[in-house]
DNA sequence: CCCGGCGATTTACCTTGTAAACAACCTTTC
DNA sequence: GAAAGGTTGTTTACAAGGTAAATCGCCGGG
């Protein structure tokens, strides 16, 4: 059961050989030799990965490094540049993800879904993570979540220019293809964290106390299990190739978005 | 210039009676009066909307209330659920909105377009609170933000499914709503908030120090003014129109997504 | 043998969340 | 009108947590 059908998710940490896991994150005592903004940045993100980002404090952090939390100072200015630190270094893993390419060599939907799946890759592989790509402000407000390096955009847009986007085009693709990685991937994210990590209630839920009154509510009862059934990979790939044949009609018609409004 | 070209964003704060602005929010030591959880909740949204979340702590929203922090335990049981009931009041406005239906009495486009429209109008007018109603942990797995209400699930089941779509499309039109929403939303959020929110910083960066060698980078670099362009609204519109006639032909179909074909 | 400097620790301070005891006031009841 | 009790806000107290500053141990070069 634990193979849920035919295909595995293909983009599940167990799927696949690890690409996604650039940084093995060194088991906890275990470093001893000198300490360095690296390592201290990929402690954090495997603390985070199993304790949860409430759980990081930096003493914590530096208890489980076996040091004491103000060495930590030495190489990160602070708790916020730790962070910023954790979400780079957390995307900066799509560079060594050898199925994603920072050109279009294949055709743009090729980059654009090896890409995107690269994206899935890494938020599944760090559900705990993820949501820091999202809320973290970005260097500048064009940076989007969660494509927050400015390689990953130079890389995207001269891809999709490229491959004969308008300069226009290729900027809109861009805004719509990250609300699409972001809204999926944060709500699949925090599904399935949910399924464990909130402030875990050990005494079993009598199934009448947290329900609050369902009677109310026909409708979701009676969809409950098909609500309750997890089919994000299938609607990821769904959305994505619906964006990337809204992209190709674009490109087809060689205009900005659609609408054939004169602006100004 | 305060008015941006032909029609302004109808969604914006500005741009209407302020339907959105259920709790008008008594000003700091206004209320005198006794406070109760609502006005202390009420006074939270004020506080985040104006202040930033960061700077939230019970101590300066007790001030704000011109109380002692303890005062308002008496009212919620901790920051945290306070929190919760922030991002529930938040939420609650699309009651108050009257351009917003509980059900599809004009069609299933016309109840999504308002309901869309109504949250996207309540993301605008408390920017700083909204990326709460997306990190905090939903009561279930399935009731995702930013519909984070049982109330407002069974209403949007309902009125699809009444509408004609099966139980199935109606669930995947849900999520694939609930991520749209949440994506765009998210990021035309944090797009405005980043304009003046993160740590003011004072000093008027030099135009070069900022700037991280951006000539790796020429196309971000000739996009940039295309980059910078604020078009949320028209997107907004664009992505949501695109939705509903995905949702269209599943209705027409009467399949569940799309999806005849075996992969790979 | 002494020394300067690096890397980590110790101390210390301030902010926060929150428990517990307390005080002030309002209401009820005889 | 006074005693009893409840409601509401305050004071005190403490445990985390972030982080500045001083300190200590160690090591290679003079």
């Amino acid at each position: 059961m634990t193979t849920p059908h035919e295909g595995a998710d293909p983009d599940s940490p167990e799927g696949r050989g690890g690409a996604a896991a650039a940084i093995p994150a060194a088991p906890p005592g275990g470093g001893r030799g000198a300490l360095d903004r690296r390592r201290v940045l990929g402690a954090a993100i495997a603390f985070i990965d199993q304790e949860g980002l409430n759980a990081l404090t930096m003493r914590r952090l530096g208890a489980y490094l076996g040091v004491e939390a103000m060495a930590l100072y030495r190489y990160v200015p602070g708790r916020e540049n730790l962070l910023d630190g954790v979400v780079e270094s957390v995307i900066d893993e799509l560079y060594g993800d050898p199925d994603v390419h920072l050109s279009a060599s294949h055709g743009w939907q090729d980059y654009l879904q090896r890409l995107a799946h690269g994206v899935r890759r890494i938020a599944l592989a760090h559900p705990e993570v993820f949501p820091l790509v999202a809320s973290r402000p970005p260097a500048a407000p064009w940076v989007r979540p969660p494509l927050r390096s400015l390689r990953w955009v130079e890389s995207f847009l001269t891809a999709l220019i490229d491959s004969g986007f308008t300069e226009e085009a290729a900027v809109a693709a861009y805004r719509a293809y990250s609300s699409f990685l972001l809204g999926h991937l944060l709500l699949e994210v925090s599904q399935k964290g949910v399924k464990i990590s909130p402030e875990d209630q050990p005494e079993g839920v009598p199934a009448t106390a947290a329900a609050t009154d369902l009677s109310e509510y026909p409708t979701v009862v009676r969809l409950e299990s098909l609500l309750s059934l997890d089919e994000s990979a299938a609607e990821f790939e769904e959305a994505l190739e619906n964006l990337l044949e809204r992209l190709e009609i674009v490109l087809a018609e060689g205009r900005t978005p659609r609408r054939g409004d004169r602006r100004r």
